[in-house]
RNA sequence: GUCCCCAUCGUCUAGCGGUUAGGACAUCGCCCUUUCAAGGCGGUAACACGGGUUCGAGUCCCGUUGGGGGCACCA
């Protein structure tokens, strides 16, 4: 790539940033990365009555959170700029008057009525042309003029030069696509409100500031031809097109509301980790050599390519995602795990004071970060997990499935008993995990019970749950006293 | 209707004329184990269909079927 890259997302702020878009931005920015090129966010706000303030300021966050800076673009600002498009106007119109005056664009007064009873008079003859019939393209030009400053309303069309034969693009994925010439429209570029559509702004845009890949969604292929006829009338340059499938829901239909989550901060508030979130979006699509599966951020933005990216659609995989972010939490540091998992999940629940330096005992957290980290896959799983540990003999909450099925039967009280017996033979200083199973260990044969059912019934009585952490490492975390306390409560319900 | 795109395990994909069709998720089994995770080992599972081209086709060509997208004074 020895040309400068100049690459851009540019989201319509018509709704939140969603999956969709959120691969988009990533290709985009990792292709420019990978290359040493500059990557420009802009907003398509061309479209005022659904654009929000509100869903800008949204998309920015999800852009940040993904951790897509941008060169060039709103807030950092650039020399192409201004980077929304209701703040370009102007250029918009100068390039239409431009081609007006150049003969490669054309006022065209007919109605809404006539170009819909034109459309069908097509459809009814099976015309295999359902385009404008070009009805203004050749109004004389003192006479256009003329009822243009009568007042007439009028919106600008494009004149597909007569000897235009078939658009050819050659897109990145794709390969060669071709358009027949008798399917290009003199379509409109110029509403007769006097603002410009999409597939105008969009190309004098990318034209402006020198986009030489557009790497976009499938859904914009069969626009191109149309805008490539925009980019020879500008006289400019067309860039490398790069058109990327759509991702479709788990049934195979495009991805939508009824899917579940499709934005971007839904996953952020689900407690996804972003590195997780973008590497799983990255290969959604495209592939590193096919067998590499997790690829940090900085590998992304140095090994990225378009020839590598598939062309197919893709069906989105939560299952995946889930167990891509469980993979990112296990190889995290428990201090980092401590640090940006755990401690703020802590204080979140109340759980913990928020100032960290507040009664953190290091070690001891290090210990409780070592059994929650491989049980975490979601941020939100945390609570859950320590909510037995920071529970006190009388708050803690007993599963009545659990005391039903581990405490609650004949001869489980004996256990209990037992238990008490064998761990207060345990000085408190030794009160740590290894010598908690050592005290524990003998009881099942003194019994003459089951490993499994006596353990059970100790769990069950300690965290309130058939299931947990090893018993051990829980017992330890939860306290000498504090355990005695709850199997003594725990008493009460065994028989 | 018309134009364009797409087609390998359930899912994401590797493959770019000769492979036991590879990896990952999911799933199943085993190991570890006092429960749950984590981890280790192994299994099930795919070239949509039909014609060509070729000594040889998942790979190239055509068609069919099936999906998706565009055809607006929406982006």
């Amino acid at each position: 790539m020895s040309q400068n890259v100049r690459v851009r997302f540019a989201p319509s702020p018509t709704g939140k940033l969603h999956i969709g878009g959120a691969r988009t931005a990533i290709y985009n920015w990792a292709f420019a990365r990978a290359n040493g090129g500059t990557f420009i966010l802009r907003i398509d706000d061309t479209d005022p009555t659904r654009s929000t303030e509100e869903n800008t300021q949204i998309i920015l966050r999800a852009m940040r959170w993904l951790g897509l800076d941008w060169d060039e673009g709103p807030e950092v600002g650039g020399a192409a700029g201004p980077y929304a498009q209701t703040e370009r106007l102007p250029l918009y119109r100068e390039a239409a008057e431009r081609l007006l005056a150049e003969g490669k664009a054309y006022p065209c007064f007919c109605t809404p009525e006539e170009l819909e009873a034109d459309r069908r008079a097509a459809k009814e003859r099976k015309d295999p042309f359902q385009g404008y019939q070009r009805r203004c393209r050749n109004i004389p030009a003192d006479e256009a003029r003329a009822r243009m400053e009568a007042g007439e309303p009028y919106t600008i069309r494009i004149k597909v030069p007569e000897d235009r034969g078939d658009v050819v693009i050659n897109d990145a994925v794709h390969g060669t696509v071709t358009f027949a010439a008798k399917e290009l429209d003199d379509f409109v570029i110029f509403r007769s409100d006097g603002t410009p559509t999409y597939n105008f702004a969009t190309v004098v845009d990318d034209a402006a500031m020198g986009i030489t890949h557009v790497i976009r969604g499938d859904d914009h292929l069969s626009n191109t031809p149309r805008q490539v006829m925009v980019y020879e009338a500008l006289g400019a340059p067309v860039p490398v097109f790069a058109h990327i499938s759509m991702i479709l829901g788990t049934d195979g239909k495009k991805l939508s509301k009824r899917h579940g989550a499709t934005s971007v901060e839904e996953y952020r508030d689900a407690g996804y980790l972003s590195d997780a979130f973008v590497n799983y979006l990255s290969l959604l699509g495209w592939s590193l050599d096919g067998e590499t599966t997790i690829i940090p951020r900085d590998v992304l933005a140095s090994r990225f390519s378009l020839d590598r990216i598939s062309k197919n659609p893709a069906t989105f995989d939560p299952k995946k995602l889930d167990w891509m972010n469980a993979e990112y939490i296990n190889a995290m540091t428990n201090d980092e795990f401590i640090e940006k998992l755990l401690l703020p999940a802590l204080v979140q629940q109340g759980l913990m004071d928020a100032d960290p330096a507040v009664g953190v005992d290091g070690a001891w957290m290090d210990k409780l970060a070592a059994i929650v980290k491989p049980r975490t896959k979601l941020a939100g799983d945390i609570a859950g997990i320590c909510a037995p540990i920071f529970a006190t003999a009388s708050s803690l909450v007993y599963d009545e499935k659990s005391v039903a099925k581990g405490l609650a039967k004949d001869g489980m009280g004996t256990i209990l008993d037992a238990a008490r017996v064998a761990l207060g033979t345990l000085p408190a200083d030794e009160w740590e995990a290894a010598k908690i199973d050592a005290a524990l260990e003998p009881l099942p044969d003194a019994l003459e019970l089951k490993k499994r059912v006596v353990f059970q019934a100790v769990r069950v009585a300690v965290c309130g749950n058939l299931v947990s952490p090893p018993l051990g490492e829980t017992m330890e975390l939860i306290g000498r006293d504090d355990c005695m306390a709850r199997i003594e409560r725990a008493r009460t319900m065994a028989l």
